[in-house]
RNA sequence: GGUCCCGUCGUCUAGCGGCCUAGGACGCUGGCCUCUCAAGCCGGUAACGCCAGUUCAAAUCUGGUCGGGACUGCCA
């Protein structure tokens, strides 16, 4: 049997990262199988979906590299693969079901139900208790399903093992609205027999309502797909993921700066790992070796700082020429301004050593913006640690002597020149360097010393040594 | 309130009766390296929620308890 997954998100807003993380083991559990990944679009909600959400959504799985093989935007066999598009058949088949008395039409209202709910509230008891088939049948209202009181519910989760809900716990819920549309448990259910999924990996919040899919399903006629609920995602302090724990949808990390491989990899790591040992590991690795079967039950904190070395690892990982690429517009809007030919060329001969710096590709900028703007001031905690020590002056004054000398201006022939300062001068290495690289390149922080000024060049390195040169007096 | 799910370092996890004086990763931290910062290397910190039971032996099995979470809509 060929597996056959879903994703299913609603387009009422930008892609959550617990969103992703579920169609990430959706997508794995795919190729892993050799099976169909399907997109569809859950837009019921009339209310609440817009288009501008479902592109989103749509650039947000591309980006993380999660291809579908058949869904929205693709030709299928099964239309558009959006739910508003199929009201027709969601209707025909709660008529169906009414027709076959496994559901019936409820016509009474929001006050008579809310008064049963808060009866068995206060009764102790679940409000499916009062919520049954009234007693003159009505054939108007919405349709909501006959729950078969005969037998508990029971299905083997792939990850919470076998889960059980007794009959008289599940309420007779509406399938389709006075309205004439679905309810989300009609929609997905139909769509899910309709396109043949094999296996719903979903969020455990959908956990207590798989015994009404179930039911659904079976009033159709089927068998239902094997489930495998998966832990929820919390930020660092245990609560829900919100927008207080910072960013929560994934084109805000796309946005910051991560990389899709670094996302991917990260989102993995949570409630699943390669093995006991691996945390960093590549798409292939994980597919070659990913079941649901081994997600843990345990819902995960999502921790920026860790998903923020982990993109460090991947910085650092690729090759200098995509570095230099990725790189580059964020070194621009640093700037406010595009890098013209020659300042490109500069930024390429200091590159690799900015890759290793940065974690966050935003980074690289700040790290050589000291190579393409006029210092606009030193760093000023810098300046007083640094620049006001004793022995300033004359370090400055043999440094642009030695320079000055110079035949060429290469990396290695200024570090020839400047190495020995500190012994000949009888200073440590940092009362001679530190002073040099404030006075270059504003900051006690920098990329290393001889690569800037090289990267720099000559005119414009001895122009600020000189300068500081001077504010000293 | 009711139903269901979950419970190993601060966080992500390994562990599926003896290999556990509990392993790896992030974080924090001591040191080395070093022109600063990173990176790298060596070391440290820190966990089986609790109580019973089963067993020669329990983080691993059972029961209870406590704690956390989800759901409880003509939202998804």
């Amino acid at each position: 049997m060929t597996v056959r997954v879903r994703m299913a998100p609603s387009p009422t807003g930008t892609l959550h990262v617990g969103t992703a993380r579920a169609a990430l083991f959706n997508w794995l559990y795919a190729r892993h199988n050799q099976g169909t990944f399907i997109l569809r679009i859950d837009d019921t909600d009339e209310e609440r979906s817009t288009a501008e959400f479902e592109s989103e959504i749509l650039d947000s799985i591309r980006w993380l590299g999660l291809q579908w093989d058949e869904g929205v935007g693709l030709d299928g066999p099964h239309g558009t693969y959006r739910q508003s598009d199929r009201y027709g058949r969601y209707q025909e088949v709660a008529e169906a079901l009414v027709g076959g008395g496994a559901a019936y039409y409820d016509d009474r209202g929001p006050e008579e139900l809310d008064e049963l709910r808060a009866r068995a509230q206060k009764e102790g008891r679940h409000p499916a208790h009062y919520i049954r088939r009234p007693d003159p049948p009505f054939y108007s209202g919405a349709i909501r399903l006959s729950i078969p009181q005969d037998a508990p519910v029971v299905f083997d989760d792939l990850v919470r093992d076998r889960v059980s809900f007794e009959p008289a716990d599940i309420d007779d819920f509406v399938i389709l609205r006075s309205d004439g549309r679905p309810t989300y448990h009609l929609a997905s259910t139909v769509d899910d027999v309709d396109y043949e999924i094999t296996h719903v990996a979903r969020g455990e919040d959908l956990l207590p309502s798989t015994p009404k899919h179930i039911l659904l399903t079976r009033s159709m006629g089927h068998v239902e797909p094997v489930y495998a609920h998966l832990p929820l995602l919390f930020g660092r302090d245990g609560r829900k993921l919100s927008k207080r724990h910072g960013a929560t949808s994934l084109s805000d990390y796309r946005e910051a700066g991560f990389l899709p491989e670094a996302v991917f990899n990260y989102l993995a790591t949570l409630g699943w790992g390669l093995d006991a040992e691996t945390t960093i590991f590549s798409r292939e690795q994980a597919v070659a070796v990913f079941d649901l079967a081994n997600v843990s039950k345990n819902p995960a904190a999502f921790d920026p700082e860790k998903l923020t070395w982990m993109n460090g690892e991947y910085v650092r990982a690729m090759s200098p020429a995509r570095f230099n690429t990725l790189a580059r517009p964020y070194v621009e809007s640093t700037l406010g301004r595009p890098l013209d030919g020659d300042e490109w060329a500069r930024f390429e001969k200091i590159a690799p050593l900015v890759q290793d710096r940065t974690r966050l590709l935003p980074e690289a900028g700040e790290q050589v913006r000291f190579l393409f703007s006029d210092l606009d001031g030193y760093h000023h905690d810098s300046w007083e640690k640094v620049m006001t020590k004793e022995g300033v002056p004359q370090v400055l004054d043999t440094a642009i002597a030695r320079l000055e000398a110079l035949a060429d201006w290469e990396a290695e022939s200024i570090e020839t020149a400047l190495r020995g300062l500190p012994a000949e001068m009888g200073l440590g290495t940092a009362k001679v360097f530190q002073p040099l690289r404030v006075a270059v390149t504003g900051s006690s922080v920098s990329p290393p010393l001889f690569e800037s000024m090289a990267a720099l060049g000559r005119d414009r390195t001895l122009g600020r040594i000189r300068y500081a040169r001077q504010e000293l007096g």
